[in-house]
DNA sequence: ACATCTACTCCAATC
DNA sequence: GAGTAGATGT
C-alpha cells in the first residue's frame, strides 16, 4: 500500500479546480458552506478536504466527524476517501449517516439518555403497526364525524413532528392553542384530526418506550439529548463535515450544531438548494440560512463547473430551473461541448410515448456502433406507475431493463420474520417483534390472545415474552383462548436461541439454527407461491450477516466510552441490518445490461450518458397534489441534470390515470422555459454522424466505434426495425409534435409512428428473449467524466421545421427539425429526405452557460440546412 | 382463525 | 390495473 505523503498530497490539490482548491483548503476554524451544482465534484472536494484536515492540518481522523444521508453515499466517500489516506486513517473517521453515527454513540452511553443499551431500532412498518393498534380505541369516533385516518396518516404526522424536534406534549399544546385563537365556532375536521393524533403520539412515544425501542426520528432527537447534555459524547470532535445539507431536517441541523459543539465553529457543508427535493419529507433548505446566522462569519464557495453532462443539457437544464424567481442565482460551467440539443416531444398516448421510447434507445445504441449499451440509459419518471407502458414496450422490443429500488430487502416479510425472532432474543421487550414470530409458522395465536397478553403484561409490568414464558412454565393461569400449548414451540425456539445467543453463536449460524427449529423452509413452500426467491433472500440474509461481522471487527473504533459496552454481535447485525436500505446485491456487470427505470428522486446523485424523462405533463409534473410547485421544478432540474450526452423529455396529450383517461397539456416548466429560452429542445432526434459521436465519446470518456461497426448495427437496426407512414398505419396511431407557439403540445398531425417488426411479430408471441424487468436494485459504479471541449453554436432564424418520414420501404427514424427560436414552426409530414446534422462542434473555449448568455436568438440551434443524417 | 370476496384508493421513499 | 383494508363466510 502506498503510504499518502506529501508528494501525493500536492497531486490530488492539484487535480482540483479553482473553486474545489479554496474550498479544500479553507481555513479550518471558519465555518464553510459549499454550494456545489450537479455534477460539480463535491464528494471530490469532501474527501479532499477532510484529507487536507488530516495531512496538512494534522487533525486526527478520529476526530473528525463527517455525515451523509445515505450509506450508499457514505461507502462512496469512504471509497474515495480510501484512495488519499489509505484504510487505516479511513476507518478511523466517524463516518457514517446521521441515524447510524447516533445509534453508535446512543449504544455506549444509553443511560446517560435513560434508555437501554440493548434498544431495537423500530422501523416504518413496525411503527405502523403500533399506530394501528393505538388508532382503534378512535375509529368509532372518527367514522361518526365522518374522518378516514390512516394509520400511515398518523405517522407521517408523528413523524414531520419529531423531525422539527416538536415533543408529544408541545405537539398537544401547540394544536390546543392553535384551537384557542380560533373561533370555537367552526368545526373544523383538522381539529379531531389533530386531537387524535396528539393523544396517539403520546400513547406511541410510551409504546415506543416500553419496548426499549427507537424509530428512526428517536434515534436523532435521542442523539441530540446525548450529544448536547453528555459533554463527554462530543469531545473527540474537532471537525464536522455533512453532505447534500440541503436535505437535513430540523432535528438533524440540531445534531450537526451539537456534535460541532466543541469544535467551536470547525463546520463544513455541502449542498445544492437547487437540488432540494425533499421537502415533503421535512428537509429544511432553510437551514442554509440558519447555519449562516448560528455560524457568526460562515463563508461560501460555489461550485460552478460542471463535469457531467454537454452544454446544451446544462443549458436547458439551467432553463428549467431558474424559471423560479424566488431562487438564488447560480449558473453552471462546462468544459464540454455544447453536444447535441435535448429533445422534446408529443405522443397521442402513452403507448406511443413508449413505443418511442424503446425504438430510439434501440436506434441510438445501433447508430453509437455499441458505444452506449442498455446500461446506458435511464428513464426517469415522476413516479413510479408511470413505468408501466413503458416497461411493456421496452419488454416488447427484447430491450431488458431494471426497476431502481422497488421493495427494499428489509422490508421483505421472510427477512423480516428472522429478524422479528433475533430481535426478540437481544430485546425481550420488542413488541413488535413479539407479535410477528408467535406466529411465524402459523400457531393460530390470534389478535385476540395477543391483545390479552399485551394487557395482563401492562398489568403485572413484566414483558409480553415474559408473561408467555410464565404461563408456558405453568407459573402464570393461562388466558382464555388457551395459549399454553400453542404456544411451547414458540417458547422452546426463543429459550434454544437465546442460549445460543448468549454462548457467543455467531449470527449467521444463529440464522441457520432458527431456519431449522421453526422449518421454515417448509413454512414459504406451503405459504409463498414465490418460495424459492424468498428463500434466496434468506440466504442472502445469511450472507449479509457474516459480511457485518466481518465490518465490525476492521471498523470498530475507540470511543472514550466503557469498553464493556455491549456490542454483541447480534446486535451490531441487527442494527446493521435496520440501518441498511441496500436493495438487492445486483452485480455491476449485470446493470450494465439493462435500460434503468427510476423515479427522479431515487436517481438524485446518479448520472447516465442518455436520460429520458416521460410525461412531463401538468398533473404529472408538477404532480397535481403536490403543496410545493417550486420543488416539482427542482426536480425536473435534478432529473434532467443526471444526462451526461444526451436528454429526450416527452409528453403526451392523453393519458389513462387510474383507469380514466386524461387529456394532458405540457409541463408548465417546459412550456416557460421554452418561451424565455428559445431553442433550448428541438423535435429533432439525435442522428449521431461521427463528429456528434465524437462529442458522446469524448464526454464518456470511451473509444469511438469504428466506422463499419456503426453500418453494421444501423444495419441491422433497419432489418428488425420498421417504420411505418401514418397514412398507411394500420395501429393508427401517430406522433403529434410539440408546438412552442402554442405552449401546449397538441398540434396533432398525422406523420409518423415507430413499429418495430419484432413488435409485431411477437405481440402475443412468447418469442421474445427479454425477460420481466427484475425488481431489483442494481449496484451502480460511479462513471468516468473527463473533460473535453468545444461547444456548437449556431443560431437560428426564421425558418421551418420539418419532418422527415422517410421513403416506405426503407427503415428509418422519424426525424422532426425544429428551427424557428420564437416564432411558431410548422411542423410537417412529408417523404422529404432527412435534414439534420447536429451543430457545428467548435472547440477549446470554456463556456459559460448562465441563462445571460441565452439571448432571444437562442444559441446552439442547428442552422436551417443539414446534410442528411446517418440513419 | 383463516379464506375469499368486494370496494376503494392510487406521489416521491432516506434511515 | 393492482394492492389491500375490511367485511363476510366457513
Amino acid at each position: 500500500m502506498t503510504l499518502p505523503n506529501p508528494q501525493h498530497l500536492h497531486s490530488f490539490l492539484n487535480s482540483l479546480n479553482e473553486a474545489q482548491h479554496k474550498a479544500v483548503l479553507h481555513e479550518p476554524a471558519a465555518p464553510l458552506q459549499i454550494l456545489a451544482g450537479p455534477g460539480s465534484g463535491k464528494t471530490k472536494v469532501l474527501t479532499s478536504r477532510i484529507a487536507y484536515l488530516i495531512l496538512h492540518h494534522s487533525i486526527p481522523a478520529s476526530s473528525i466527524c463527517a455525515v451523509t444521508f445515505t450509506n450508499k453515499a457514505a461507502t462512496e466517500m469512504q471509497e474515495r476517501l480510501c484512495k488519499l489516506i489509505g484504510k487505516q486513517r479511513t476507518s478511523a473517521v466517524r463516518m457514517g449517516t446521521f441515524h447510524a453515527l447516533c445509534a453508535l454513540f446512543l449504544r455506549k452511553f444509553s443511560k446517560v439518555v435513560g434508555i437501554e443499551g440493548n434498544f431495537t431500532v423500530c422501523d416504518h412498518d413496525e411503527s405502523k403497526k403500533i399506530i394501528a393498534g393505538l388508532l382503534k380505541p378512535y375509529k368509532d369516533f372518527l367514522a361518526s364525524k365522518d374522518i378516514s385516518l390512516k394509520d400511515g396518516t398518523v405517522l407521517s404526522y408523528i413523524s414531520r413532528a419529531k423531525a422539527k424536534g416538536t415533543t408529544a406534549k408541545e405537539f398537544i399544546a401547540e394544536h390546543k392553542k392553535a384551537n384557542n385563537d380560533r373561533r370555537s365556532s367552526d368545526f373544523d375536521p383538522q381539529d379531531d384530526i389533530q386531537r387524535v393524533v396528539g393523544n396517539i403520539y403520546q400513547d406511541y412515544e410510551k409504546a415506543l418506550r416500553r419496548s426499549n425501542s427507537l424509530d428512526f426520528d428517536d434515534l436523532l432527537l435521542f442523539g441530540v439529548k446525548l450529544f448536547t447534555e453528555h459533554p463527554p459524547a462530543t469531545s473527540w470532535c474537532r471537525h464536522v463535515l455533512v453532505d447534500e445539507f440541503q436535505d437535513t431536517n430540523v432535528t438533524q441541523y440540531e445534531l450537526m450544531r451539537a456534535i460541532a459543539a466543541p469544535t467551536k465553529g470547525c463546520v463544513t457543508v455541502v449542498g445544492d438548494p437547487d437540488q432540494s427535493i425533499y421537502g415533503w419529507r421535512s428537509a429544511e433548505v432553510g437551514n442554509l440560512a440558519k447555519m449562516r446566522k448560528d455560524f457568526t462569519g460562515t463563508e461560501q464557495i460555489f461550485l460552478e463547473e460542471n463535469y457531467r453532462s454537454t452544454g446544451a443539457i446544462l443549458k436547458a437544464s439551467l432553463a428549467i430551473v431558474s424559471q423560479d424567481k424566488s431562487r438564488i442565482p447560480k449558473t453552471l460551467l462546462t468544459s464540454h461541448p455544447l453536444g447535441t440539443i435535448p429533445v422534446l416531444r408529443s405522443f397521442p398516448s402513452e403507448q406511443a410515448e413508449a413505443n418511442f421510447i424503446a425504438v430510439e434507445i434501440k436506434r441510438l445504441v445501433a447508430s453509437m456502433g455499441g458505444v452506449l449499451r442498455w446500461g446506458d440509459f435511464a428513464i426517469l419518471l415522476r413516479f413510479s406507475a408511470l413505468s408501466r407502458a413503458i416497461e411493456s414496450a421496452l419488454q416488447k422490443e427484447a430491450i431488458p431493463s431494471a426497476v431502481l429500488g422497488g421493495h427494499k430487502f428489509f422490508e421483505r416479510q421472510e427477512i423480516k420474520d428472522i429478524l422479528a425472532y433475533l430481535q426478540l432474543v437481544d430485546n425481550p421487550s420488542f413488541v413488535p417483534a413479539l407479535t410477528r414470530a408467535i406466529n411465524i409458522p402459523s400457531r393460530a395465536i390470534g389478535e385476540k390472545s395477543i391483545e390479552a397478553l399485551i394487557a395482563r403484561a401492562d398489568k403485572t409490568k413484566m414483558s409480553p415474552l415474559d408473561v408467555i414464558e410464565r404461563i408456558y412454565d405453568s407459573h402464570q393461569p393461562d388466558i382464555k383462548p388457551a395459549v399454553k400449548h400453542k404456544v411451547g414451540p414458540f417458547v422452546k425456539t426463543v429459550r434454544a436461541l437465546r442460549k445460543l445467543a448468549t454462548e457467543g453463536t455467531s449470527p449467521p449460524d444463529l440464522i441457520q439454527r432458527l431456519l431449522a427449529l421453526i422449518q421454515y423452509e417448509d413454512h414459504l413452500k406451503k405459504t409463498q407461491p414465490e418460495w424459492e426467491s424468498r428463500w434466496e433472500n434468506v440466504q442472502e440474509l445469511i450472507t449479509f450477516a457474516s459480511e457485518v461481522e466481518h465490518d465490525v471487527n476492521l471498523v470498530d473504533v475507540d470511543t472514550n466510552a466503557d469498553p464493556s459496552s455491549s456490542d454483541t454481535p447480534l446486535r451490531l447485525f441487527l442494527q446493521a441490518s435496520m440501518l441498511s436500505s441496500e436493495g438487492d446485491n445486483q452485480s455491476e456487470e449485470d446493470s450494465k445490461e439493462k435500460v434503468t427505470i427510476s423515479t427522479c428522486h431515487a436517481a438524485k446523485g446518479l448520472e447516465w450518458p442518455v436520460v429520458i424523462i416521460p410525461a412531463v405533463e401538468q398533473g404529472t409534473f408538477p404532480f397535481y397534489r403536490t403543496d410545493d410547485v417550486q420543488e416539482e421544478r427542482r426536480l425536473l432540474y435534478v432529473a434532467c441534470t443526471r444526462a451526461q450526452t444526451l436528454l429526450y423529455l416527452s409528453h403526451v396529450s392523453k393519458r389513462k390515470v387510474g383507469g380514466e383517461t386524461k387529456t394532458k397539456e405540457i409541463s408548465e416548466f417546459v412550456a416557460s422555459a421554452t418561451k424565455e429560452h428559445s431553442g433550448i429542445f428541438t423535435l429533432r432526434t439525435p442522428q449521431l454522424p461521427p463528429p456528434a459521436r465524437a462529442v458522446v465519446t469524448r464526454v464518456l470518456g470511451r473509444p469511438d466505434a469504428p466506422e463499419a461497426e456503426v453500418l453494421r448495427r444501423v444495419a441491422e437496426f433497419r432489418k428488425t426495425t420498421r417504420y411505418l407512414d401514418s397514412a398507411d398505419d394500420a395501429v393508427g396511431q401517430s406522433e403529434v409534435l410539440y408546438h412552442p407557439a402554442l405552449g401546449m403540445g397538441g398540434n396533432a398531425r398525422p406523420t409518423a409512428t415507430f413499429v418495430s417488426s419484432s413488435s409485431m411479430t411477437m405481440a402475443g408471441a412468447s418469442s421474445s428473449n427479454a425477460k420481466p424487468p427484475t425488481r431489483r436494485t442494481p449496484k451502480f459504479g460511479s462513471l468516468v467524466r473527463p473533460a473535453s471541449l468545444h461547444p456548437g453554436s449556431s443560431s437560428s432564424s426564421g425558418a421551418q421545421g420539418q419532418i422527415l418520414a422517410p421513403s416506405k420501404q426503407n427503415v428509418e427514424t422519424p426525424v422532426s427539425t425544429l428551427t424557428v427560436p420564437a416564432k411558431p414552426f410548422v411542423a410537417v409530414q412529408s417523404g422529404v429526405p432527412p435534414p439534420g446534422v447536429p451543430p457545428p462542434v467548435t472547440g477549446g473555449v470554456k463556456r459559460r452557460l448562465g441563462m445571460s448568455g441565452m439571448g432571444r436568438g437562442g444559441m446552439g440551434f442547428p442552422n436551417k440546412k443539414f446534410k442528411p443524417p446517418i440513419l
